[in-house]
RNA sequence: GCAGGGGUAGCCAAGCUUGGUCAAAGGCAGCAGACUCAAGAUCUGCCCGCGUAGGCGUGCGGGGGUUCAAAUCCCCUCCCCUGCACCA
């Protein structure tokens, strides 16, 4: 507790002056260029699983390589503690809730006592917040942590504070009203998560036709098609609901009780007049609206009070509940309805005179309460919608799309005061957590960012268009966000967070306050030093924007142009990094913010988007108790294990997959590593003499420059997967073959194993950065953090000394499959190479392509070939063969090598490998050996005694 | 529904942009052998089918097409995942 306190809030020793600087706490320096990368802050409401380990230690992978790579590398952390969740967590601690304390208590282990502090939302970020710090060091996280900070420090809240002020100077925030979900009990907007049911209903606008009665009283129908009032034929009303008379803006209105309630809350002045049973408005006459067209009032069980206003008016030609309802009265031998028909209005391709007839009929709808007409509405709503087309014979409106005619019919109507708007959901019920049904009210003294201004938009669009985004194939996701996104609702009634300075009963909104804090970072570490009353907008304005003068920012002017310069120097920042699921909002949202408040310079430069986690095939979460904690898996296998198979399980962007038994085969290789390293930094140095030097230590040190320039070149594309099979199981492999195929205690191997081991080290060390150290130790004083990253050295490549190794393992492969097949133990092998006018034929098909034809015309003229033509063909034939499955380019490599020469400096490494003596024969124009006739270039006969 | 991504051998997963070098990297699981008192680890081989000579056949969700040639390009179709807002 204490230890944390210090870690999170207040100077650090760590600031102090005199105090030796890691590789991890930079500060700006010349001569270096200057790599700053971010990830979204965690929210620390709860214990920290393999999965966000992923998320922080691919950023530190990174971070280690450019660092090597001679770069000056920021990477810091904050901690998001504002909104809700901590909120809701701490209530639900509070009053015992079993799955909570289940949760805290058996999962994320917290003890008991802290568990009992639990109930102060602020003690659950600062536990966790502690915990997190703890676990990224041991996962060996290179962070600067002089620049930590929790969203609900005083600091960063003034900075929010300065934030907001200038985007309203920018009029990028504005105050509105806007419908939401809403808990009557918890008399709280709720977001998706917090619901019991209806998750997937949607907030959507009906319009309310206002039917009048003889003496004026308004029967306000919710719709969400006003254009098929043109069809209207009668009015619905439950006959054993109670309908409540109010007084709305001076008129009054009939409702259902809960539609009274929606009323209320959606910013209207409801004035209780009475009730009224709903049996007694049955058979009276009320008058549609625009058409004024009397129809009469009839029951109908469709009507539910609770959706809507509880009052529905009847289009049976086009509304498949209104059509069966009708029938059904007309089964009842209802005198009122006896006479009554559909008026059709809406003409769809498809369907008949009278499409809602029809569905039913094909659907087989037996009654009102039939819950296959879901399916029919759906269905027939969405068909007229998108293909329907209004009468010819309705005025004003004939002849319109069906889309068009019903904004058309809103817009006029509710223009005359014969139509409002009411808001309600798509589905019912919504039910919250607390188990009270949810209703849509209207917040009044809401406040928006702009987020769906066209300019804004476009400033946005170019500032993406010239950022670097990982995978390339986000980018079209993230156009499209910006596209679709709307105002964005900046302020919070509850929760933890910055108390928004308009109106302080509000706090800004959490997505809202996190989206230019990577400027925050690069300032942070000097904002702690500085006594809060003196932290204003002068010091932001200078500091940030460079408006005004170090003089006047009440700092002092040396701190405030340091404060300056760092951040100059650090941003933009060079890349984010989040999960996809940030996608649509908040890494939208920061870009957004940038092009508001920051001049281009300063835009950000690149996003690297992650995937996510799952454990052992299915999703890793957290409230179902799907997750390995990283504390336990690095207990388990240790930091190295944890980082080298989390960013190698898939590359970045892809979902990775935490399986025990792969996590446990990466422990192994680490382990293989180690002892193989070690067993070469053990053996006796070895000075370079290149006499020393075999064709496969050239060998192996060609292949060691691709190796060092793929791992480079996967890195810098943020291929944490590719590199890792470069710089470990690609280097494994081949000195796996190269021990294998020589004795390595020769000088010169020991010189070029020693070589490998080293460049081995540093390549790992970005992922491994323990054991590597450790290793590093035995070669170098220098700290591994800062040391080189390898390069690729062109003077070692050597592709003659490959194309031989090649050979050699082509024919170590060929006999093995000969014995594989034939099932025999050679007491001896014979190896033919081809004689000289088989390469001359292997060039002559290469040049012609696959056209024997043309191979043999040429042939013929060629002396050394048309003497046996009749060899020459089938071996032409195999030739094109060879062609195409080596490829032009390996061939082409392989022309000019000795190969007789080549097999005889490997016979001893075949003789070992097959317990037999291997000859090697060159070629013999006319062999006895009949096998020997099957030899080709690059592939020698074989013949098995 | 809208938008984005994906379906490859027992499983995971590369390849697909730039068609031939792809029976298709790598890993896991499995089988056999070497080492060992034994186990583990390590090394070697096998791991679609057939095959006593390095080969042949089938094959990359399903269907169709382009091409001398398709896992790779085009069209249609089925299935899966993610996001869709006042929530971090």
């Amino acid at each position: 507790m204490k230890k944390g306190k210090k870690a999170s809030a207040g100077p650090r020793s760590s600031t102090r002056k005199g105090r030796r600087r890691g590789p991890f706490e930079p500060d700006p320096r010349g001569g270096k260029p200057k790599f700053y990368i971010t990830v979204a802050y965690p929210y620390p409401s709860g214990a920290m699983h393999v999965g966000h380990g992923r998320t922080y230690t691919v950023p530190d992978v990174i971070a280690r390589f450019h660092r090597m790579r001679g770069e000056n590398v920021l990477y810091p952390m904050g901690f998001h503690c504002t909104g809700t969740p901590v909120v809701g967590i701490s209530e639900r601690i509070a009053r015992g809730d079993p799955k909570a304390l289940w949760l805290y208590g058996d999962l994320y282990r917290v003890p008991r006592k802290t568990l009992e502090e639990f109930v102060k939302p602020e003690t659950i970020v600062d536990y966790f917040s502690r915990e997190y710090r703890r676990n990224m060091t041991d996962l060996l996280l290179g962070i600067d942590w002089r620049r930590t900070f929790k969203t609900i420090d005083p600091h960063y809240k003034r900075f929010i504070e300065w934030q907001y002020r200038n985007l309203m100077a920018r009029e990028r925030v504005y105050r509105g009203e806007h419908p939401v979900k809403w808990c009557p009990n918890d008399r709280n907007a709720v977001g998706d998560h917090d619901l019991l049911q209806g998750d997937r209903a949607q907030v959507t606008e009906y319009t309310l036709l206002k039917f009048r009665m003889e003496d004026g009283t308004v029967l306000p129908a919710a719709t969400l098609r006003p254009e098929t009032l043109f069809g209207c034929t009668n009015f619905w009303v439950r006959a054993d609901a109670t309908y409540r008379k109010v007084k709305v803006n001076g008129e009054t209105w009939l409702v259902s009780g809960p539609g009274r309630e929606k009323l209320e809350n959606q910013q209207k002045q409801v004035e209780d007049l009475g009730e009224v049973p709903g049996g007694s408005l049955v058979g009276k006459m009320v008058k549609t609206p625009h058409t004024g067209k009397p129809v009469p009032i009839l029951p109908a069980p469709l009507v539910d009070p609770k959706v809507g206003t509880g009052l529905v008016f009847s289009v049976p030609a086009h509304a498949p509940y209104d059509y069966m309802g009708l029938m059904d009265l007309k089964k009842a031998g209802d005198p009122a309805a006896a006479g009554m028909e559909p008026i059709p209005l809406i003409a769809v391709e498809g369907y008949g005179r009278v499409p809602a007839e029809e569905i039913c009929r094909q659907l087989n709808v037996g009654s009102q309460t039939d819950p296959k007409l879901e399916e029919a509405t759906e269905t027939l709503y969405h068909d007229e919608f998108t293909r329907g087309t209004v009468n010819p014979g309705i005025p004003a409106y004939g002849g319109m799309k069906v889309a068009q005619a019903r904004e058309k019919v809103k817009a006029d109507l509710r223009a005359r005061g014969e139509a409002d708007i009411l808001y309600d959901f798509s589905m019912f019920p919504v039910v919250c957590r607390c188990n009270t049904e949810c209703i849509v009210k209207i917040l009044p003294d809401q406040w928006f960012l702009k987020y769906s201004d066209p300019p804004w938009k476009q400033r946005v669009k170019e500032a993406m268009g010239a950022m670097r985004l990982v995978p390339p194939e986000v980018a079209s996701q993230f156009l499209h966000t910006v596209d679709w996104l709307d105002d964005w609702a900046c302020t919070r009634r509850v929760g933890l967070g910055t108390t928004f300075q308009w109106d302080p009963a509000q706090i800004v909104e959490p997505l809202s306050d996190s989206v230019i804090y990577m400027a925050y970072y690069t300032i942070a570490h000097h904002m702690r030093t500085i006594p809060l009353e003196k932290v204003g907008d002068s010091l932001f304005d200078y500091v940030l924007l460079g408006k005004g003068t170090p003089e006047k920012t009440g700092v002092g002017a040396p701190l405030a142009r340091r404060m300056r310069g760092e951040f100059r120097y650090w941003y933009p920042y060079d890349w984010r990094f989040s999960a996809k699921d940030l996608v649509s909002n908040h890494l939208t949202f920061q870009v957004f913010h940038h092009t508001a408040i920051f001049p281009a310079k300063f835009w950000p430069r690149g996003i690297v988007v992650f995937g996510i986690g799952l454990l052992e095939g299915a999703k890793m979460s957290s409230s179902k108790g799907n997750v390995v904690l990283l504390d336990d898996a690095l207990k388990q296998y240790g930091p190295d294990v944890v980082r080298l198979f989390l960013v190698s399980a898939a590359e970045p962007w892809q979902d990775f997959d935490w399986r025990q038994s792969a996590v446990e085969a990466t422990r192994e290789a680490l382990r293989r590593f180690e002892k193989t390293v070690t067993g070469i930094l053990h053996a006796k140095p070895a000075p370079a003499r290149p006499g020393d030097l075999e064709a496969v230590d050239r060998w192996l040190l060609s292949r060691l420059q691709s190796r060092i320039r793929l791992a480079g070149d996967t890195l810098d594309s943020f291929q944490t997967r590719q590199a890792v099979q470069q710089a470990f199981y690609g280097m494994e492999a081949d000195l796996r073959w190269y021990r294998r195929r020589t004795d390595t205690r020769r000088p010169g191997a020991r010189f070029v194993l020693r070589e490998a081991a080293r460049a081995w080290i540093l390549l790992m060390a970005p992922f491994t950065p323990r054991a590597c150290a450790r290793l590093w130790k035995r070669i170098s004083a220098a700290p591994l953090e800062t040391a080189p990253y390898p390069r690729a050295d062109r003077r070692r490549v050597d592709p003659r000394a490959e194309a031989a190794e090649e050979l050699i393992e082509r024919t170590t492969q060929d006999i093995q499959e000969i014995l594989r097949v034939t099932g025999k133990t050679p007491r001896s092998l014979v190896l033919y190479t081809a004689p000289e006018w088989k390469h001359r034929l292997l060039r002559l098909v290469s040049q012609k392509g696959p056209d024997i034809k043309a191979v043999m015309a040429e042939a013929q003229k060629t002396p050394g070939l048309r003497e046996r033509l009749g060899e020459v063909a089938p071996a032409a034939k195999k030739m094109a063969a060879l062609l195409h499955d080596l490829g032009e380019e390996r061939v082409g490599r392989a022309r000019g090598l000795r190969e007789p020469e080549v097999l005889r400096g490997a016979a001893l490494f075949l003789s070992r490998e097959f317990h037999c003596p291997v000859e090697v024969h060159p070629a013999d124009e006319s062999p006895q050996d009949a096998r020997a006739r099957e030899s080709l270039p690059l592939r020698p006969a074989v013949t098995i005694f």
